[in-house]
DNA sequence: CGTCCTATTGAACAGATTCAATTACCGTGG
DNA sequence: CCACGGTAATTGAATCTGTTCAATAGGACG
């Protein structure tokens, strides 16, 4: 979602002290001392793996950083279809509902952690600094810009163009880290895949045969690929 | 996307002075003198159905006003493949990109009449008035929550599904202006609306003509749908 | 009344799903 | 160290939903 920067100047106590990577999203506005006076009682939490942060219609009144792990956010429908919007990887912030309650559900699809803020003492701070309102907005537009590439792919791609865009999102997104890099890991199951593509797990496995045997990506274990090829793998994800 | 309210305060020569739709996003903010401010030289435009308001990589410096008939939204892929984002009607805003380019492009479905606005002037105004910024965020989050219903839609909804569910959206918006109301006028085409649903205008054309046969809706002319049974309408919708 | 465009309908087809069986992997305990 | 059990991934075959291509019908307009 967004990029990620080390921080400098939390307390030694908090929670997120230790880990390298914060949300970079509200630098221009928000240090991570001021961060800081959001944190809610116990601030820390933990989830196991399949373990919910959060349910649709929960009511949203404390927001969280992802600082270890990933999630992924899903709607269901009544009879149980899973819709995945997506994965939240570390440094993301969520709980940014504008309702009161959560729209979709957020569950661990690792070991994760947390930090809590309260969404009240947040929402005081953002009236006093309005420059904070710009940010909000700043990231729901590229949001919802990236949900709009996602109603084409789920709308017009073929089973191919989905798991080929899919992975190069991915890639994308660790070479912003790591420039040059062709490792992609895979926290999240074939399930957690097809829910997001709109797939079944069949299909999306056997589209990930199709692309080893043609030579794209080789499969280290089931979370890792190498992107062997990747100007193929931008041939196939547009058509 | 917006439910529109009567203006009151426009000069008499304003091109969107006869027309009694206006805009309510910022009425908490701007009123129509206001927005007056932003108005660009010839600031009335008219378009022909199927004319583009703008493209897709268009640079955005102009915003604008939809003040009558309706608009759609669309991404294309390479190969022509066609994604459509979203129907406009009056009183819609549009151009309100973040980036300087459009991400998309708008055309004429029926006879079009836009407000044009200057986009330099307008982002200065937000520049002085901060609580512009929240009223800007709202509206890009709630666009994101429609963009994300359209994902469970475009995802996981069978074809019955998923034009139950956009004849409902219509009804709904329809009964805001005109609460018990039935009748829908359905501007754009099959083909429209097939790009939307992720669907083809054949398979479009066979649930329309399913739904007439199992008495769901009737078919007054090609654009307009009567609504016989609301509630079975939204089983079909809901699986 | 004829033309053009859109919508509808029909029939063959295709891509993805479903259901079922097999394989691979990982952690546990003998 | 290896056998065992459980879970996830892969593969196969039949099926199905929606597509494609083709033909027909319907409406608006000159």
């Amino acid at each position: 979602m967004l990029t990620v920067t080390r921080h400098e100047n939390l307390p030694a106590d908090h929670p997120c002290a230790g880990c390298e990577i914060r949300m970079r999203t509200f630098c221009s506005v928000l240090d991570a001392s001021e961060l800081e006076k959001f944190r809610c009682q116990g601030s820390t939490g933990r989830l196991d793996p399949g373990r919910p942060l959060f349910h649709q219609g929960d009511p949203a009144d404390v927001i969280f950083n992802l600082t270890k792990g990933s999630l992924r956010l899903y709607k269901l429908l009544p009879d149980g279809r899973r819709q995945v919007t997506g994965f939240l990887f570390p440094g993301a912030f969520l709980g940014l509902a504008v309702r009161d309650v959560h729209a979709f559900s957020a569950e661990a699809i690792e070991p994760v952690e947390v930090c809590r803020y309260s969404r009240s003492r947040f929402d005081a701070f953002v009236d006093e600094h309005p420059r904070m309102e710009r940010e909000l907005y700043r990231i729901a537009a590229h949001e919802l810009a990236l949900a709009r590439e996602q109603l084409v792919l789920l709308g017009r791609k073929t089973a191919n163009e989905r798991l080929a865009t899919f992975l190069l999102t991915l890639l994308k997104r660790m070479r912003e880290h790591e420039p040059g890099a062709d490792l992609i890991r895979l926290p999240m199951s074939r399930l957690d895949i097809a829910d997001y593509l709109g797939l079944t797990k069949e299909t999306v496995s056997r589209v990930f045969t199709a692309f080893k045997t043609t030579g794209l990506i080789r499969l280290l274990s089931d979370d890792q690929v190498l992107v062997l090829d990747c100007a193929k793998l931008e041939c196939v994800a547009n058509g």
